[in-house]
DNA sequence: GATAATTTGTGACCTATATCACATCAATGC
DNA sequence: GCATTGATGTGATATAGGTCACAAATTATC
């Protein structure tokens, strides 16, 4: 299991052993099932979250109770409320799992701790960061140019693994159009 | 001039005079012209830029020629491609000038540079790159969630002072949404 | 200051997608 | 193994917003 970490951190920034020991002590390992949530809006985010195994969404809820999804992550992604945990606010994303899950995760005195004693952690992590902008980016601009069905296409084609574990109606609720709507493209 | 932005980062790091100065040492600085094209399509993304003075703009030209605009630029931001610049690609997007602009900018070698010399600035850079992110994924929801005049509502309430500075038809293709619609809206 | 270019408003019409309503089928929990 | 819950498909209908077309108003440019 912390392989997948070290393997995660190490595309970026090479790690001897006492390195990624040193790193691997600043997080902690959480077990959680099905339907569990991690993240609860209206609630303190205290963790980042490193997945090792399963699935999770992050999602938001409006007024009218509808919820849109803002993210999955499977293994090898890192999941949080980012506004809630950067900038210690409560969560207005909800998250969940959508299988059994096992993270790594740490918190924010932590991950600056660590980027205190390990300089290339830091780099690491505006790394991972520069990484999450460019696929927001294109991501609206998938949002603003692209129809219901270009959308569903390029997700195949982004995600192919996730098609097989989502069911339709929350790829539907990702790409911001209805399931009908989706269900209708889907042949 | 300088002073915007030794501001900007003392937001997030305190400088002293001479870290300020190795700071300057790496950018330089770029006047515009309204009209001007800082960043093109297809062609190499040296730079990320710094706005002292004017207004730009970043948008996206799909195949079919229509174009929009994943961001506005006025002083005391920062633009550029980001895929391009942080990955050495060719640019997916063009950046212009809607205005007469002052920018300082970097390379991307400066700015590793700049981050070993004062380690600092890696932190400054995250937390931006952490804003950003953050300030993304509102966007995301809003395309989402909010129908074309709650959308509008939310852009003046976030940036009121470019209402001022942008023609309407600009914030429509910002809010992804038809001049027409957005024409219709407003009042 | 005249000419050209851009921006804005508005009508008429069209279309992609949402919504509502059922029916079926699969999965999960006890 | 039965009962509940969730996933999917599909028809009928409604609607937000797009597109096209033109005119008026405003702003740039030499």
């Amino acid at each position: 299991m912390e392989e997948i970490l070290r393997q995660q951190i190490e595309k970026i920034v090479p790690l001897t052993d006492d390195e990624f020991r040193l790193v691997l002590s600043h997080f902690s390992v959480g077990n959680y099932k099905k339907h569990q949530y991690i993240v609860q809006q209206e609630n303190p985010v205290p963790y980042v979250h490193f997945v090792v195994k399963g699935l999770l969404k992050s999602f938001y809820i409006d007024k009218s109770g509808k919820s849109y999804i803002l993210q999955f992550a499977m293994e090898d992604w890192w999941i949080t409320d980012n506004q809630g945990f950067y900038n210690n606010q409560n969560a207005t994303l909800n998250i969940d799992c959508l299988e059994d899950a096992q993270t790594y995760y740490i918190t924010l005195d932590n991950r600056e701790k660590l980027c205190a004693e390990l300089q290339k952690m830091e780099f690491f992590f505006l790394q991972k960061m520069t990484a999450g902008n460019i696929a927001l980016q294109n991501r609206i601009l998938s949002l603003m140019s692209k129809n219901s069905e270009e959308r569903y296409i390029q997700f195949i084609q982004l995600y192919p693994d996730l098609i097989h574990r989502i069911p339709k109606t929350l790829i539907a609720s990702y790409l911001g159009i209805s399931r009908e709507t989706l269900s209708r493209l889907s042949h």
